[in-house]
RNA sequence: GGCCCGUUGGUCAAUCGGUUAAGACGCCUCCCUUUCACGGAGGAAUGAGGGGUUCGAUUCCCCUACGGGCUACCA
């Protein structure tokens, strides 16, 4: 048995933003391909011109570069295959498809729009309600079947348009094996004769999946589920072609499905539910809408993919966190699930909350900038380094560090002063009135000495510690998170903390 | 309608004929902490239904139900 070099694709077409599923499909491939040290290709599906959609390829290169899935050859990196995209090879696609119609194996069909929309209106019944173009129909269309030879060649020279379709033999079975779901069946009967090569000489999906993947020599192919019906269409072009020994082995994996309701998650139920469906943000260069995307939400990459993963795959231990390189050694396609998933937005926050509480400063602190840059906070990468790692488990999204870092460079903005000022009394303004003049004393000012001043003070003032430290809180921070209250106030400084201090009181006198 | 795929807690899911049916998310209780979070200890919650096969079915087979996908000169 001779041992096929491995090589996967992932093979997007450029119609806007990457969806999820799409992301998880390209980590499936690669992960299976550099498992098995082989090759991960990225080929752009971009043969329907009406769809085609400005600077979605490159977008999504970029997500999968952020994902940190690389890929061995590509549109922009090229490799021996190319070219990668299929609006420049379509040159190569129409002698497929006549070899196929020399071989009595495809047809061609003069029949426009109107008459294939007034077939299916025509056949039409309760019984079938979605009439196909069969082998029962076909003979009732025009096509170089029904017309004489004579006839079809005239059409041709006169450049008449047309298609080339698949002619699916009668009454056959078509059984494939997938490596998720065993072997598949299915009748010729129930698939229509798809067409192959369109009216403007691009080859559809399905003549262009089977002539590229031969080509490329795709030893595996990975694709959604939603692809398993014309899958036997796939076969039998391999088997057409002459190729049947180079067929790659087939994948259909589970799709992702909508959290609430049923049905395949979309991008419309992302802006229902309130989270985003694509990687990064995507803007509509039409209409100029953008659509938020997990890496602007504040999502770290490593928890992107590590969410995806585990969304129909998992290693049999329990463990659910993992680093792309983990992935790559443990995973397996016997693994993968058949069913498919409901999306929890939770639950993918949850990945990204142990991402960040497990990740070094040096990997966040560039992220963290950024953040800080975008509300207009200045802050050194030294003083960051030592903050981020006092906030970090308490961030699920990036954009947490904004709030949970920005009372160490500027005043609240808003002070809750709700949750003090039913205990407020008298004494406690007295305490902090006076403390202050201890702490303008402090020469050292440091957590401990704070801390030690506060509780000295506390004491002569006759409360406990505990009544007031809310309150300092509160003056410091503006609510009730963040840090040990010592440890902000030794870090903002002496002015500062007087100041805020001053601030509340001035606020809780009112 | 037809064809195909699927079905373990609310969600992600382990189990590859014999278990008290893991674990995780979320939820609830408690501990730690006079903030939030982290951490720790508990809790509620699952094999769609019906037939077989078997000494024994969540696990294998069939039927039903339910869910999903497809049914374009879109991918």
């Amino acid at each position: 048995m001779t041992e096929k070099s491995i090589r996967v694709r992932f093979a997007p077409s450029p119609t806007g933003g990457l969806h999820l599923g799409g992301v998880r499909t390209a980590l499936f491939n690669y992960l299976f391909a550099k498992h098995h040290n082989g090759k991960f290709i990225l080929r752009v599906e971009d043969t329907d011109q009406n769809r085609f959609v400005e600077g979605a390829e490159q977008y999504i290169v970029s997500c999968l570069e952020w994902c940190g899935i690389t890929t061995d050859e590509s549109p922009n990196t090229g490799g021996e295959f190319g070219p990668y995209r299929q609006s420049e090879r379509k040159s190569r696609y129409r002698k497929y498809a006549e070899e196929l119609i020399e071989k009595g194996f495809a047809y061609y069909a003069f029949d426009t729009p109107a008459e294939l929309e007034k077939m299916r209106e025509q056949y039409k019944s309760e019984a079938n309600p979605s009439p196909q173009y069969d082998s029962k129909i076909r003979e009732k269309m025009n096509n170089s079947l029904t017309l004489s030879s004579a006839e079809v060649q005239e059409r041709l020279t006169n450049k008449e348009p047309h298609v080339i379709r698949i002619k699916m033999p009668a009454s056959t079975d078509v059984t494939l094996h997938d490596m998720i779901r065993g072997e598949v069946s299915f009748s010729t009967d129930q698939v229509d004769d798809k067409v192959l090569l369109k009216g403007d000489g691009m080859p559809t999906y399905h003549l262009a999946v089977v002539v590229d993947d031969y080509e490329m020599k795709i030893s595996h192919a990975f694709r959604g589920e939603e692809w398993l019906p014309s899958a036997p269409v796939h076969v039998l072009l391999w088997e057409y072609l002459g190729w049947k020994n180079e067929m790659p082995q087939w994948a259909h994996l589970p799709l992702i499905l909508k959290p609430d309701g049923q049905g395949k998650l979309s991008k419309r139920d992302g802006d229902r539910l309130g989270f985003p469906v694509f990687a990064m943000d995507w803007t509509d260069p039409k209409t100029g809408e953008i659509t938020k995307g997990f890496k602007e939400l504040g999502f770290l990459p490593e928890a992107f993919i590590n969410m995806l993963a585990m969304l129909g795959w998992n290693d049999g231990s329990g463990e659910e966190i993992f680093k792309l390189n983990s992935l790559v050694e443990k995973f397996s396609v016997e693994r993968i699930h058949k069913g498919g998933a409901k999306f929890d937005f939770e639950k993918a926050k949850w990945f990204n909350h142990e991402w960040i509480k497990r990740s070094k400063t040096d990997r966040l602190l560039p992220l963290v900038e950024k953040v800080l840059a975008e509300n207009k906070i200045q802050a050194s990468s030294a003083l960051l380094s030592e903050l981020i790692p006092m906030v970090q488990e308490r961030c699920v999204l990036l954009s947490d560090f904004h709030t949970q870092l920005a009372y160490f460079f500027i005043d609240p903005i808003t002070i809750d002063t709700d949750s003090i000022s039913p205990k407020w009394n008298e004494s406690k303004h007295d305490f902090f009135n006076s403390w202050k003049t201890g702490l303008e004393g402090l020469t050292d000012w440091s957590t401990a000495t704070i801390e030690q001043s506060f509780k000295d003070a506390a004491e002569q003032a006759g409360i406990k510690p505990g009544e007031l430290q809310l309150p300092f809180r509160i003056m410091l921070v503006g609510a009730k998170f963040g840090p040990p209250v010592f440890e902000i106030a030794a870090r903002i400084g002496k002015a500062s903390t007087l100041r805020r201090i001053d601030n509340s009181l001035a606020l809780l006198k009112a």
